[in-house]
DNA sequence: TATGAATGAGTCTTCATTCAT
DNA sequence: GATGAATGAAGACTCATTCAT
């Protein structure tokens, strides 16, 4: 249901700043309702109720309710990859790159659990398949440079295991399955500091999965 | 055999269930219907449509909506149990019971994946604080045999960290991560087979974990 | 939505004689159970389960919620027309008539709390016009023995006040004024007995109503 | 002006109410429909077609089914204490205070028979026991400068019975009972007017409870 | 005689959305 | 830029009623 003419809206709107601290008042108050309510238990008015303002209000920043959406997840997104690309700017040793890269990724995903249980765990119900495609488009765009430097470590010969593929998306689900637990689970006795366990993490998978 | 449309339609239906057939058939419409549209999303119409019978129906069956997700969550939670328990009673040395334990986790997650992502991710706001701490019980129980494992391990001196609960922790973290993983990135273009992931998280976090 | 066959069937029904006790305990629970929630609030489900059968089981006895209504109503009005005749054949005064058919009146209301409020408090939206006009002759024939029973004391010239209806009228009003705030208040603080407060009304009344 | 249907419709509704009229509307057509058809009879979409707006419409003014309830016994409550509030202060004589006042309490009922009904017949279930805590108060405050007018006439030694609590209840029942007889019983053949009906009533209470 | 399973209509209520102001 | 009033559609759930057994 989206038409010629919405890019252009949405940029108009951006461009007029005036209510630029409105817009982020709502995505960061949609943020924490979506996970706390999920997004079809979140609705216009909680979220209006909790910025202050009337869920009329919430319509002149967003066209939709998909849209506010849509734009915490491309918020995370461009976190995400601005992250990944300076680390592959900064750091030469690929070793250190992915490490830095997953270490980044951890702590995003801590210190933006709503954020990035919405990229996530979305219901896929939510977004029309046009926009789960282009939220996908991202998620490979922010993929890339850690993927790249996983290969530059195949490269130097330095992985037990020559798939190279294989041991970068293993990585990605190991740190990934931290994030998700200590988030989703906040209920389990963990022992140890989040900071603990992710570099726990870190050292059993570059342990296991580096060439002695 | 389609034209006839209501009457037909409802002598099929009708000819069709004895009784807790039913319930078994709500209960699988229901769990795919929470996971692709969220708990919020998944009406009590359309998992009746799914199932074919009127939305009232499903009220002879389930008291409430609550209950259809809470029996989902505690037939995932007995079949995860069982499994552990039976491991536990059959395997003997302690890294191949904890292995075991990990792989059948991973297994019932891509059998069960609206099952699995149901309990993983329980949709926020859906159940009572009490039901909450049910299911969180359930889950305790159900990690227990895995952590008697996984000390049985640390027991013998094969664990290169001491602190046994990290270790336990960080497998979970691992194994969920790529269960996770493969069900909500479906698009992700995956490289290897499920089982060959599952075989690769395994080595690297045994490699990474285990004493030389 | 009445048709012929009707009156029939309710014979054929009643004849039977089997289910007879059946038939008065539904109706004894349903006479409480109109009253504790009103008509409408009042569902077959409600009722069955005071009775501890299936809903389904009402529709043996009675083939409508409204008859059940019906019922109760015209049992009420059968003893209340009983009641008056057996006065008006037994006491020849006609005061003494007319007292102890006001008091017996009276006493049947507080002995039969739920039918006598549901006699004259039902929701006219619960019958069909048909039906409210049927009671409504019940209820003339009721009143006509005591209306007589007035007409005899004011013939016998020992009224104050020349009309004999609106006396006969008053009389009904305050009794069942007396009546209807005893069972609609029963949080007020009634300083006496019920019964002393029926024969303070019966002496208030006729010594106002009555000649020196 | 009628012609166009819907449109007009609709610019007809919005041009009327600016607020406070739109509630007090949806309080009228309540009054008048719970009482035709019960509490639970009187349905959210009746209300809402009677008033001319969408059934929607009706929680923008109250949260509730039962906050329509509470208000419109809340205003008859508040227009009783006000009268007997007014009488109490204005007429000296207690004699003629308590003429005054059941007078006033039995046109009022007459007058706003809807109302009146809802209030001492409050429909069973509705009400939150707080809630009918809370309605049971007002009666009481109501009831205050009646029971206080009564017991004046007792100190002035007019009262044949010492009680002065039964006389006040009496007196109270008397009244009553003549507007509830004439409100739910229309179809009774009175033979007098409202008015005649009420000076009787007084009348032969006064005469029959006071002292010669 | 009785019931369990089923249903269509209808209940209260809330939602996303619009529009006049 | 913001809102209060409004609404159609839909949500969970309940009701009276039926029917095969």
């Amino acid at each position: 249901m989206t038409f010629a003419g919405e890019k252009s809206l949405k940029s108009a709107r951006k461009a007029k700043g005036a209510g630029h601290l409105r817009r982020g008042e709502i995505l960061h108050a949609a943020e924490r309702i979506f996970v706390r309510e999920g997004y079809h238990g979140a609705t216009i008015r909680k979220i209006a109720d909790e910025v202050g303002v009337s869920s009329t209000a919430l319509y002149m920043h967003f066209s939709d309710k998909s849209e506010i959406l849509i734009e915490i997840c491309e918020q995370a997104f461009a976190q995400l990859i601005a992250q990944n690309d300076a680390i592959a700017a900064k750091t030469r040793d690929p070793l250190d790159r992915v490490r830095e890269m997953l270490d980044a990724y951890m702590q995003f995903g801590l210190d933006n659990p709503n954020a990035y249980q919405l990229v996530f765990a979305t219901p896929p119900g939510a977004l029309s398949e046009e926009k789960v495609a282009a939220m996908y488009a991202l998620g490979k765009r922010c993929y890339e440079p850690f993927r790249e430097a996983v290969e530059a470590i195949g490269a130097a010969g330095r992985l037990r295991c020559a798939d190279v593929d294989l041991v970068g998306e293993t990585l990605w689900a190991g740190t990934h399955g931290l994030v998700s637990l200590l988030l989703t689970q906040p209920r389990f006795d963990w022992t140890a500091t989040p900071q603990k366990m992710k570099a726990q993490m870190l050292d059993s998978l570059f342990n296991g999965l580096l060439a002695g």
